[in-house]
DNA sequence: TATTGTTATACTCTATAACTATA
DNA sequence: TATAGTTATAGAGTATAACAATA
């Protein structure tokens, strides 16, 4: 169970709001996820390349900005390295780094994924107009911007 | 990580709508389970008591209700009663079912997670006015109307 | 034989800490 | 000593199947 949003085939969605928000959420990220596992790519893996695109970085900055353990990653980039999608290399100027990029392989790949997302979200929000996307994405940017006053918790 | 919607914390949201979706929901998801948390109950728990309400229920229906696996219904329900907030009594018309009930303990457990609950939901949506929070709940509901284009998958 | 609840097992994820090699 | 990457270990969660009692 995907615990507060459980029952995502059930006709029963919650009606909290909050709840129900998590709810869809949920759906819309376990529909993301099968597009991408049909391309090849685990939803990690997948995020990976996505940050790898953007250039060679370190692993230690990598694993921060997937919020991935260190020790996760390792995992992660030994499948990728496997499969030919992304490539270790030692930093020469410090050679306890491990720079990492994305190979031609590895690109392919991501734009494989990235159709694949398209065409989901393309299904997901078929019924919304342009503007009701742009509405949906201007109340979520709202919650965000609240998002701050709940960093304590327990 | 929550796979796709890592970095929670970080200021750098997605920005695809769609993943973007799952963001939020998985930010007001943890939200909710601190609220939960903090009043003394897993989301699990919680969710579980919530259907309790409904009245008495044998285990595999509320197994089915919480898509859980009834052996893992076994374990909730072994926590709950263990802190008197639900009961187990044998069905006398088919003693092999359990007919699960909520005590007046469970009620008021629940009564104070519901409390939790409003709590965050109100910060959440804090800055939105009625009209926003019905534009929100119309706009997910549109989605959810695509939802059945995706059983099959994988 | 089928069903209800339970137990047992294995598998995945995650979190933690120890370890190496470099600095 | 501190840091980058790796490995090892234990814990939680989940899924599966086997099991006892009852129908």
């Amino acid at each position: 169970m995907s615990d507060m949003t459980a029952a995502q085939d059930s006709p029963h969605p919650p009606q909290r709001l909050g709840l129900l928000l998590a709810w869809h959420g949920s759906i819309t990220e376990t529909r993301m996820k099968k597009a991408l596992s049909t391309a090849g790519l685990t939803p990690r893996h997948a995020m990976t390349l996505m940050h790898l695109e953007d250039g060679p970085i370190g692993q230690r900055a990598l694993a921060e900005r997937l919020e991935v353990d260190p020790s996760v990653l390792v995992g992660i980039l030994n499948d990728l390295e496997g499969e030919g999608l992304a490539v270790r290399r030692r930093d020469p100027a410090d050679r306890r780094r491990h720079n990492v990029a994305i190979t031609e392989a590895g690109s392919s790949a991501l734009a494989k994924t990235n159709a694949a997302l398209d065409e989901v979200e393309l299904s997901l929000f078929s019924a919304f107009s342009q503007q009701d996307q742009d509405a949906l994405r201007t109340l979520l940017g709202r919650i965000d911007s609240n998002a701050e006053h709940f960093e304590c918790g327990e």
